[in-house]
DNA sequence: GCTCCCATCTTTTCAATGTCAAGATAAAAG
DNA sequence: CTTTTATCTTGACATTGAAAAGATGGGAGC
């Protein structure tokens, strides 16, 4: 498949021999462009051994099975989601909705540009939800969602159940978008220029949340 | 597994003979239990023949392969959805804003009640989008919420962006809520009672519509 | 009533997959 | 230099989806 067998181990790049160097970081890289190509359901352990050019075993010496190459990549894919989210944010206007409303169309970006990732981040039932690094990894992502909510509606959701239901409309709102979007179901902004398509989402997004400010004078 | 292995065809069954009588609904119950207990990515063809106590050629048979038999467990599921929704609507007050609210609640307790099937619904790549009774019966759903937006808004989607734009928001609402309660990821939610849920609920999906009723005026 | 056709269901077979156990290799420790 | 250990491979097995060929019996035509 390849044409050249055996590199020889160039300068920059890992060994190729028995000890690759850093293979779980290759079979990460591998395991995502499996998923890419093949979606949840069509993933399979052999499929990235196969990318990553090693034994078919060797991805489970590595993460004990598939829920755990899984549970990883989830995780990894958690931190590109928030990543995703503060890229927005920086070119947004610096008041908390205008933040929350770019985070937002951060996360539906996010979810049409990784759109198996995101699955697997949601509703994919491989992964295991109490691993630390994915629990960690997924709070995180919540915890910037209510400390902005916090910012806009001026009390702690933690603390204020009012303000907690704010947190849970605005997520479910952005949430709402970015998985139906995900499954091509929402033909009109499917067929729309993305500037224009942002603009609409950004309408959609502030209705979740934004009037909710004027509770916090 | 079952006391009686063989009832003899009692008159109101359908005989277990060769010739089953009605295999095809008696798979897709089979199925449907298979998907509640295993989940979308737990499915298994054989695991549906053994329910059925058929070959485990017999499914295949009759839908063609794995997606043919999800496909049609999905078409299924579509008018299931529909009618709880409806169930709700009949509870509701006669307005078009409750009568939406209704609908949105009937539309996560269909998610809560059937978590599985709702994924293979909405988010499963092991299912054919484009069949005729998938399409049609998904059709059917959406023709719902596009026609109960124009109650509310009093204009067209179809004809109207701007009422479109309402539908989007309503449904991305809904769905964003039953998604995230579906995969257990509102905590709140979860560790209330069901009246006082539903209620906190209502709040946050007339968030997403109400106000336009005003609009149309 | 009889024969033949054919839809229905079963049996057989094969390739792909996940996982486990045992072996091979090389890096590191002593 | 020897021993240990982590890393990766090989081989094996059960499960699964799917295709192909065979078995069964209902029903059409006579």
């Amino acid at each position: 498949m390849e044409l050249d067998e055996k590199p020889a181990a160039s300068a920059t790049e890992q060994r190729r021999d028995y000890h690759h160097g850093d293979l779980r970081r290759a079979l990460l890289k591998a395991a995502d462009a499996e998923l890419t190509d093949k979606g949840v359901e069509g993933f399979s352990l052999r499929g990235v051994a196969k990318r990553a050019d090693v034994s078919h075993a060797a991805p489970a010496h590595h993460f004990g099975n598939t829920e755990g190459l899984l549970t990883a990549l989830a995780a990894e894919g958690f931190r590109r989601f928030i990543a995703k989210q503060e890229e927005r944010e920086a070119d947004a206007q610096n008041d908390p909705v205008s933040r929350h409303v770019a985070s937002g169309l951060g996360y539906v970006d996010f979810a049409l540009s990784n759109p198996a990732l995101f699955n697997l981040m949601f509703t994919s039932e491989r992964t295991d939800r109490d691993e630390d690094e994915l629990c960690n990894a997924a709070a995180a992502a919540f915890d910037k969602l209510v400390s902005q909510t916090k910012d806009i509606v001026g009390r702690d959701p933690r603390e204020d159940i009012s303000a907690m239901t704010d947190v849970v409309a605005a997520w479910a709102m952005v949430h709402g978008l970015a998985s139906l979007m995900n499954s091509g179901r929402i033909a009109v902004l499917q067929d729309m220029p993305i500037d224009q398509r942002d603009r609409v989402l950004a309408d959609i997004i502030s209705r979740s949340i934004a009037d909710r400010a004027t509770d916090a004078i």
